[in-house]
Formats: C-alpha cells, sequence, structure tokens
DNA sequence: AAAATTCATTAACATATGATAAGATATTAA
DNA sequence: TTAATATCTTATCATATGTTAATGAATTTT
C-alpha cells in the first residue's frame, strides 16, 4: 500500500515524529482513483472524506443559484483535498472536486479520523496544524484578492504553479482568478507586447 | 478586573470547562483602553499581542502599495482581535488594526500563550477551535465573495450587523464589500425603489 | 457659535469588464 | 481519417463600476 505509506510520511513530517507508528490508519484509509472529470465529492452530497492526494490533480469549486462554477482551488499530488467547510458541517455540500486528470486518493474516512482527534493529543496537534496552515493560505489569499489585480494575481498563479496552464483549462483559471476567460484573454494578449 | 473574567468566562464556553482554573492568564494578559481612531496594531510593525475585546469596536486592513486600504473585518465585544497571521509569521505587519470606537482589550501575549499550547493539551485544544472557528468564517466569507454580487452582501451584512451602519463611515463598509463609496451610494439608491 | 473639515450623494464622463457572436485551432470521438 | 466537439481568441456592443467634481449635510475643531 505506497500511497498510504505516503500519507504516513507526511503526517510524520508535519508533526515532526520521524518514528510515529501510524497503523491506526490503516483503519481509517482506503484508496481510490479517479477518472479524468470523476468527481471526489458533488455539491448537494454529504461529505464523507477527506483525501490525500497521491497522483493527480483536483478543482474544487462553488456552484452558485444560475449554476454558474466558481474554482476556489487547485490541488495536486501530496495535498489534502475534501471540503473542510462542508465535511464538519456535515450538511449537503456546497463544494465540488473533480479530478482534473486520472488520480489517485486516499481516502480517509473524517468520522472515525474526528474520534482520533477527540481521544489522542497526537491527532489532535495534527488536526491544529492542518487547520493552522490552512487558515495561513487563506490569509495569503485574501490579501491578494483584496489588494491585487487580476492581471497581478494571474502573474502570480503563473509563477506558483508553472505547470498548471499545461493542464487545466483556461477557462478554469479565469474562473479561479474571478474573471471571464474573454477577459483572461485580453490579460495575455496585452502581456504579450 | 471584570473583562479578564469576561475572557476566561469565553474561554471557558468554548472549551466546554465550566470550572477550569484560567489563572495562568493572569500572567499573560494585561487590560487596555484605546481611544477611537487609535491603533491596535499598525501595519510595517511586529504583532505581539492578540485582544479580547471587552468593549467597543474595531476596523483589521491591509494597505496596497499606493496606500488605499482595504478593510477585511470588523469586530466587536465578545470577539478576539488581533491578526493571526502576523502573529504566527513575526514579520512587520501587513494589518492594520484601528479603534472604531472608543474601546478596552485584554491583550494576551502571544509568545506566553505559545508555549502554553505548546506544553498544555487543554490550550492546544482552545488554540485548536479558535483556528477551526476562524476557519469556518473565512470559507463563508470566500463562498460569498465568490457567488454573490456586492448588492447582495451588501444585504447580508446589513441582516448580521443591523448596528454596523450607525457605528462606522459607510466608506468602510463599501472598502469591506470591495467597492467605492459612490458604488454603495449608487446600491443604495436603487434599493430603494 | 462660527469656521473648518469630513462625509454622503449625485451627475457627467471614462474605462474596464461582461455578453454575444464569429472564426480559428485544437482535441476528442466515430 | 473525418466529423464532431470543445476551446481560445478577437471584435462589437452593452453595462457596470470607477474617477472626478460639485453640492449640501453632518461632524469636529477652534
Amino acid at each position: 500500500m505506497e500511497a498510504l505509506d505516503e500519507l504516513k510520511n507526511f503526517l510524520r513530517e508535519l508533526a515532526g515524529m520521524p518514528g510515529k507508528d501510524l497503523s491506526v490508519l490503516d483503519d481509517l484509509c482506503s484508496i481510490k482513483r479517479y477518472k479524468k472529470k470523476e468527481l471526489f465529492l458533488r455539491s448537494g452530497h454529504i461529505s464523507i472524506y477527506s483525501g490525500y492526494i497521491a497522483e493527480g490533480a483536483f478543482r474544487e469549486y462553488y456552484t452558485d443559484k444560475n449554476g454558474r462554477e466558481f474554482n476556489k482551488a487547485f490541488c495536486f499530488k501530496g495535498d489534502f483535498t475534501g471540503s473542510y467547510y462542508d465535511l464538519h458541517r456535515q450538511e449537503p455540500s456546497l463544494v465540488t472536486i473533480e479530478a482534473l486528470t486520472d488520480s489517485a486518493v486516499v481516502l480517509i474516512n473524517h468520522k472515525k479520523y474526528q474520534e482520533l482527534v477527540q481521544s489522542d493529543t497526537f491527532w489532535l496537534r495534527i488536526s491544529h496544524t492542518v487547520a493552522h496552515n490552512l487558515l495561513m493560505k487563506k490569509f495569503e489569499k485574501e490579501l491578494q484578492l483584496l489588494t491585487l489585480t487580476a492581471a497581478e494575481r494571474y502573474e502570480l498563479l503563473q509563477k506558483r504553479y508553472p505547470e498548471l496552464e499545461q493542464l487545466v483549462a483556461s477557462y478554469h483559471i479565469a474562473s479561479y482568478l474571478g474573471i471571464t476567460p474573454i477577459s483572461l484573454s485580453r490579460i495575455r494578449a496585452l502581456k504579450k507586447n
């Protein structure tokens, strides 16, 4: 079970405990493969799993009342995916998560994981660190969203994920930036000069 | 020391431990009063304290390279304030926090608090809950920002904080909504019909 | 109380962005 | 390979939002 071992190493790293026995996870986790365009989470459904991406890439998006999609994140090998918000609310999910390529994910049963967090300080610490890291990322994104233009955010995105443009349709990038594909085309056209 | 007792009760509530002895806090905390327009945190300075608002109200904002301000949150009696992001980075702060009215705050020394979190599971649990709650709020705000128009977000804001419009200048509300005061005026004018 | 400042609204104008549509490529399916 | 579909770009037009400026009201300072 190679992918699960990757997750274990990731968590040992996160906790700074290289030798930690993480065999409890064997009970919580399973591996699932996704074809391109398959959904890890469908909006309207109750979210049960978070996932550790062993291979592939996903996009996470909101859908508004008119059916328009708004990408809020891309995630890749080595990232967690899943809707933190929907997992913790346990109400019909607001988020959809779709495979951008064929992918493999370690599914983590959220309910069982929460029991660990309740009963074991190690897992509380992990959970705290995960929430903390997510929060720090959110603040960075908030800052960018408030103080930068779409063109500036596009440049940042390109620098941070140079592979992204080969991987996903540019209307997905536009959606992530909060603009239309037409507007992104214009930004690109301007950049060439 | 009435304000500190309020904070203690708030934390006991958060932890679900009504009887918990929280006298460790006596060493970490102090009370400070702020005049209207005084700063709790000035961008460019290193953030040292988080604060529990015992009385009054604050706004938290980013400043961009042109000196423009972007309100990212308002907070009131019973809320925590302080820049989570800047407290944890310990680099020159990106956020400024300004008193909207004369206020009183329980200052919490962040370094000493972090030592508690490291050494004591109770405080780890508190810290986890605080991060978790902040994160859940962030997700709600993200959803609104991505899927709603400025006019819709304005309506939500009014419903959630009916007192806000008496308390803060309307250009502050506009900044929070990500629009100009002129644009907010137009939204208001439209709503009258 | 008077003067000065700040703030909210409105109007006129400029600009940026979205909508629609058409054409060109590229990708996928038959 | 050919046909069908999806995607990207560009152009045109409509619209929404920002900018600047003027006015009056409200607030603060002297």
